[in-house]
RNA sequence: GUGGGCGUAGCUCAGCUGGUAGAGCACUCGGUUGUGGUCCGAGAUGUCGCGGGUUCGAGCCCCGUCGCUCACCCCA
């Protein structure tokens, strides 16, 4: 009987041999500047109350609109498969009350994350994002810091056609102010159908719109950043400043349009230039009013996520990932069955000591298992036949080219560590 | 969600105006008994994405469906 085959759901990402090596190193060196800048993990569910993301998110949204998966528990709740990082930690916060111990509360988070978009290069249904944030404190220093954070993300992994975008969507006051105006600005201009319900759901999005007619008619729109508070506007100047000392290169994009609803004041955007259409690699900014939106006191926040399969995608496009960091430090090919046991208690006592080791299984013909070593990548081979056992000292093979040195089987664990 | 391209061995693909499948790479074994990457030989591998239709006959034509891919849209 056979059975029909089962294919994973539509435009899921994953990683398995080899490419899995490349994936699960990208995300940890993308994460890796949080955790030295004192940001602590916080492992939350990947699903959430639905009321969480329609309210954090925001209703207007394209995400929470038609790209959320929900569905009904055996209990009859709205459940939905979390479509973004900051809502879920948000809602942790306050109902752990981290936010009543000293501020800014500062965590970072990896996993999976949900939308039902069309997939495509770069943009997927199951997605993998890296993201921090640090709430409780309006301070410019904490903005610059965390865009600096993940900016020495990318700069770990290796990448360098990127440009990192920054703007300010100022608070309420500045965002009302400038609406009338724009809104008067949309108003005059002949729009399709599509276009019009877009800006009436949310004006800004027009600015974001690829057409050259549309990006010809907006060249003339207000621009929030003209409209920002003095207080927005110092806070703004401030954060340029800091990252300028940090020699952080941005530039300033009046026109950058975020997605979600929460966002205020600093918005930033990494944008990869090797990509196609899917070419944003990470994003964030501050939200002011989540918090209390979500039950919770009114305290502001900053946080980031970055793509971690963009990232890799980017890495790949530009050559930065090099195949043997991800492969063993040594093979051994053990001859006849007396020889595995030794092997087996050889092979546990270097791994102990942190090498890389792997073992010919099987009984394949000496030629099979140093094929099987080579395909490996492994750097080291040592043979071990009935001679080795008695005598004590191997033959330590280097691969890339050959070279065979004596070492006695006591010695071959600091050997290798002297040369891996 | 809308539109374009594609779907043949593990991978990359070929398959003439329809006559029931092939190459290269990879894989396994061998070519001197214990030293890989080259070379030579042998071998295994496909419900031609899936379902239906046209036909004496379909991988080739038609319809549907699923998936991949690119753009729009959206965003990580």
């Amino acid at each position: 009987m056979k059975y029909e085959k089962i294919q994973a759901p539509k435009g899921v990402s994953e990683y398995a041999p080899p490419l899995s090596a490349a994936f699960e190193w990208v995300r940890e060196s993308l994460i890796a500047p949080a955790k030295l800048a004192g940001y602590k993990l916080i492992e939350l569910p990947v699903f959430e109350d639905t009321a969480l993301f329609s309210r954090g998110v925001g209703e207007s949204t394209d995400v929470v609109s038609k790209e959320m998966y929900t569905f009904e528990d055996r209990g009859g709740r709205s459940i939905t498969l979390r479509p973004e990082g900051t809502a879920g930690v948000m809602r942790a916060v306050i109902e752990k009350g981290l936010d009543r111990g000293q501020l800014p509360v500062k965590v970072w988070y990896s996993g999976q994350f949900f939308r039902a978009e069309r997939p495509q290069a770069g943009r997927y249904r199951q997605f993998y994002q890296v993201g921090i944030e640090a709430i409780g404190l309006d301070d410019p220093a904490i903005d610059a810091e965390v865009i600096a954070i993940a900016d020495q993300g990318f700069k770990v992994i290796g990448l360098r056609n990127y440009r990192l975008e920054i703007t300010s969507l100022g608070d309420a006051k500045s965002r009302a102010a400038h609406r009338v105006d724009l809104l008067t600005f949309i108003e005059k201009l002949d729009l399709d159908e599509a276009t019009r319900a877009r800006a009436a759901i949310n004006p800004l999005r027009l600015f974001d719109d690829k057409r050259p007619e549309m990006k010809a008619a907006m060249q003339k729109a207000p621009l929030l950043l003209d409209y920002l508070s003095a207080e927005s506007l110092s806070n703004f100047t401030q954060v340029k400043k800091y990252l300028d000392q940090l020699g952080i290169t941005y530039q300033v994009n009046p026109r950058m349009v975020r997605g979600l609803d929460y966002y205020t004041g600093t918005t930033f955007e990494f944008i990869h230039e090797d990509l196609g259409a899917q070419s944003g690699i990470g994003g964030g900014g501050r939200y002011d009013g989540l918090m209390e939106i979500l039950g919770g006191q009114s305290l502001s926040g900053i946080g980031f996520g970055l793509g971690v399969d963009r990232a890799l995608l980017a890495a790949q496009a530009e050559g930065v990932i090099s195949d043997d960091q991800f492969t063993s430090d040594l093979f051994i090919i053990p001859l006849g069955d007396e020889q595995k046991s030794v092997v087996l208690s050889l092979a546990a006592e270097l791994r102990g000591a942190g090498i890389r080791t792997e073992i010919a299984f099987g009984d394949r013909a000496l030629k099979g298992a140093l094929k099987a070593a080579d395909k490996s990548g492994s750097r080291y081979v040592v043979i071990i036949g009935g001679d080795e056992v008695v005598s004590g000292i191997v033959e330590l093979k280097r691969m890339s080219d050959g070279t065979i040195t004596s070492v006695k089987i006591s010695e071959l664990q600091k050997a290798l560590l002297g040369v891996i």
